[in-house]
DNA sequence: ATCGCTTGTGAGAGCGCTCTCACAGATCCG
DNA sequence: CGGATCTGTGAGAGCGCTCTCACAAGCGAT
């Protein structure tokens, strides 16, 4: 009665409230959750390491907007992190025990099924990025990766660089897959052989970024252009070709992809692909509290589109 | 009886566990946290705009660690920032209805009776630093804020600095005045005058850092060395001393706070006074569960030391 | 064989809320 | 003025667990 019913007079009422008041009572909200369902909480779940979560401004970004997202709405968010095998177990049961009312999935490897097992239980699910299988049956929100890729070969493409490399992120991931695939649709697209050699394999961080582009320069010292599938992937990308005595932005250009704040404030400035993380979580989020709504005219795909920022360095 | 009670058969519990599979029985958390009153999640809040929270490494440090010492103990934690007087209207409802099992406040301001309200409510709470008000009945763990003030100025006035300043912290949080306060202990010390003229006022923020230096600049052009309050203010002021066309080092030393990861890399690198970041964030989050777990022989206050690391701004 | 003891099992209350349903009182119509 | 309709209120069931308590079964000691 207190959650104000419209059927309820006004005086009786104010009375209760006055009451309440007064014992400070508060209504508890596990035997309201019992009955209700709902739990007003959403989970926030990566499945990454602590060190990639807090290390990438990307994830940060998205849980600063989902958490944005979700005080509006008015609901609180359970942020949680797992690697180990255990972690997964025990979040599951948390889920599905009806401690938040969904989930946003971010970071999902490979063909992992967790986020089937939870619709399964009964937890409606988003991820951050087009998963790599059961495309048809769960729902998702991303950038449009492969026009970014596209966007940021082709500028590379058509300031006159003959040899135009990539860094990739790691495979297993669509986003990586993706970012490669607009790689290859736009070489293809201006007539040139794909040329495999120019592929090195990253995995979206500095080290890895770094590792991949001393592999490729060993094996095409002509290289004048990378596209790095992430900033960070991007920083170590420059990096590496510092120490190998090259020029950013004139020997060899880059474009990195995500545009992180810290992409406008390396020397020189980082041109890359924006990615609009804010709209992404908050997309991802509403999506969610949508489905939770029991709304069923949702589209399971939204993709957002992405644009180029042209900098110092490409 | 599913929870693995000792005093049942062997064969019965493997039964009931093999049905518990067979239907995919999830037991519901909500009934359960009804009747124990666990809710198995504790809250991470933090009183500061999303802004800050995700522009200080200083507080994605923290929320890192509790997440993993969380995660350790097998429970969730619920991240909330709050700034607007709803928002914690509303979160103190939520923890108030035993959705939360206690909670970890950090950047606490003023006289915020937050934590005291949230005790009265009966959710065991452990600050982040200590409060301005009631200490005596809070519990809270620090970083030894005057030790930290004075280890990082005596090193300035021991290695010949004449004019040694400094750009505080807010006054209104315990940290702000605690590394003042070590500031002008060690200048007393050192046998000089307390000059005021020589403290200027931030807020822990790179753009306060460099407000702050460039008004200290004005009034005091003869400052050849300066304790900023945290890392970032350092930033702030390395980058207001070079704008003045003074060399950072050399013209002016600088000592900074905290140890955020950037502060190695800056070049020239940052020296500062380390907080054990990683251990705040744990022993907070290992005390309040110890407190959730009834135990009361808990220390209120507990005391973590900080160490000089010598780079090269000083 | 009977008595007490331990050990294991099953029934039932109760956690604090929401929601339905029945009823009392007020309001309206013929 | 009586009956039908509407509004507001109170009682009671039920959500799914945990925990206590009574009892059945098994066992050694008398």
């Amino acid at each position: 009665m207190l959650r104000g019913d419209a059927k309820v007079s006004d005086h009786a009422r104010d009375a209760v409230h006055a009451a309440a008041q007064a014992i400070s009572y508060v209504p508890n909200l596990a035997a309201r959750t019992l009955v209700t369902g709902r739990s007003d909480s959403i989970a926030f779940l990566v499945e990454e390491t602590e060190e990639r979560m807090f290390a990438d401004p990307f994830f940060l970004g998205m849980l600063r907007s989902a958490q944005e997202a979700v005080a509006v709405a008015g609901l609180q968010l359970v942020f949680t992190v797992v690697n180990r095998a255990e972690d997964r177990q025990r979040f599951l049961a948390y889920a599905a025990g009806g401690h938040v009312d969904g989930v946003l999935l971010l970071s999902l490897h490979g063909r992992d099924r967790l986020p089937q097992r939870l619709e399964a239980l009964g937890v409606p699910t988003v991820l951050s990025g087009r998963p790599l299988s059961g495309r048809r049956r769960l729902w998702y929100v991303d950038a449009d990766n492969v026009a970014g890729g596209r966007l940021a070969t082709n500028h590379l493409l058509e300031s006159g660089r003959r040899h135009v490399a990539t860094v990739t992120g790691p495979l297993d991931m669509c986003a990586g897959q993706d970012r490669l695939a607009g790689y290859r649709s736009a070489v293809e697209a201006a007539g040139r052989d794909l040329d495999e050699s120019l592929v090195s394999i990253g995995d979206f961080t500095q080290a890895g970024g770094h590792a991949a582009t001393l592999a490729l320069l060993e094996r095409r010292p002509d290289v004048d252009a990378i596209f790095a599938a992430s900033d960070l992937a991007a920083f170590g990308v420059v990096r590496a070709l510092r120490e190998t005595g090259r020029r950013v932005g004139d020997d060899v250009t880059v474009i990195g992809f995500d545009d992180i704040p810290e992409a406008a404030e390396q020397s020189p400035a980082l041109t890359t692909v924006r990615q609009p993380i804010p709209a992404l979580g908050t997309t991802m989020t509403r999506l969610l509290l949508d489905r939770i709504e029991g709304r069923d005219d949702l589209p399971r795909r939204t993709v957002l589109p992405v644009q180029l920022v042209l900098r110092q360095t490409a």
